[in-house]
DNA sequence: CGTGATTTTACAACTCTGTTACAAGTGCTG
DNA sequence: CAGCACTTGTAACAGAGTTGTAAAATCACG
């Protein structure tokens, strides 16, 4: 569930990289040359870095330096072995050397984007607390039950506060399910939720596209 | 503080570790073989491990496997992900990828300690009160028979409350079993202990998961 | 064997979850 | 602002799957 830049001037990696880093949930934007990337980051600041270390104008190093703050995780080439050492020093969180298995790249992604967003082990607002470790909720300090599919869809909701999520994007966070024919799935659980949790405030409605979990009221 | 095994063959890693667990004012208690290891834990229990992966003799899993009950943490060097799935498997709590920051094993060592509750040697709730040195569970001060399996799963329950258990997770704790398929044997020994020690309260079923002990009620 | 511990079995009871049906709400169009 | 098409809220339901429970079968061990 983090927005994560790929930057990998070989289409045919970034492709797979992004695809499999949407299939897991995360948002990858892709970008080709560090010129793109910087310019993305503008946009919006990423959770975690994904750079090729050889690129045609700028390389790897220099986007990392420039976004410092942002964890970064190194593509790097057989035998690029003093890249790797440059890019620790650098402030590489992990690097992973091509050819590499997706598999192994996405739990690295996971376990970097656990370590540094350790401080997100738990969110609150008003009387409501979650504990994403131990998945559960707490409202006025009273534990509330919640299913799995309930506190998978509030789970997606609040990591994605004051962002609108349509349906599909909800089905396939929260559901493990990509593609989603004509359904009420998603507004009856919602409506759990309010119900559970008194969130009727808080999980916004957008007319036509799906809901919002709204932190400032 | 703690007193925690560090298995790893490296020697200046080992001592890396061990001086840094010792400044925090935990007991570190170095080992360089899976041999070493086993013997270091005969003398006393730890409350946690640290191992190596790869090591000269027996590898870390078996070391754990063998101490089972006492919370791991692994290292593993790049590139072995598949050693990383394996870990969780059988039951690490956490693992960490070498080469890593002093300051985030700690981090976990913390983490992991906190959320275990293995050196205690008495734990007291409502009017029950479990004596794991003695391996007793008395309620309303009257002792309470327990068989021997029926005692080992509520030790395990109670060590890790407030955390959900699978059924594989159980079967792994108090049985001898690594692997289980269909069976409803955890089921009926929670029964027996709601009904021996009047925890239905206490016991919470998640649903399609397994079981929690829960503290706060 | 015999006894108690443990596992398996069988069935009842329960939970979760997607679906449906209808009420209420929304926003567009004239 | 009334009417209309469409969207969302809500309650109730049903099937699949899960857990509770007692009782029977099996195991361990003297």
């Amino acid at each position: 569930m983090a927005r994560i830049l790929v930057l990998e001037d070989e289409k045919a990696i970034n492709d797979l990289v992004a695809l499999n880093l949407g299939m897991v949930g995360h948002t990858a934007v892709q970008a080709f040359t560090g010129r793109d990337a910087l310019r993305a980051a503008q946009e919006m600041p990423f959770d975690l870095l994904i750079l090729d270390v050889m690129l045609p104008d700028t390389d790897g190093f220099t986007v990392c330096e420039k976004l410092k703050g942002t964890p970064a995780i190194f593509l790097t080439a057989l035998g690029e072995t003093a890249d790797k050492v440059k890019g620790f020093e650098r402030g590489a969180d992990d690097y992973i050397v091509k050819p590499f298995e997706m598999t192994e790249l996405l739990l690295r992604v996971e376990a970097v984007l656990r370590r540094t967003h350790r401080s997100e082990d738990r969110y609150q607002i008003d009387d409501l607390l979650i504990d994403f470790e131990a998945k559960t909720v707490h409202k006025d300090g009273k534990p509330i039950e919640l299913t799995m599919q309930e506190y998978a869809l509030l789970e997606v909701l609040v990591k994605n506060r004051n962002i609108a999520l349509s349906r599909q994007r909800l089905m396939r966070e929260a559901w493990d399910i990509s593609f989603m024919g004509e359904t009420r799935t998603i507004d009856v659980h919602i409506q759990r939720l309010r119900k559970k949790l008194g969130l009727d405030d808080r999980i916004k409605t957008i007319y036509r596209l799906g809901y919002r979990f709204e932190e400032t009221l």
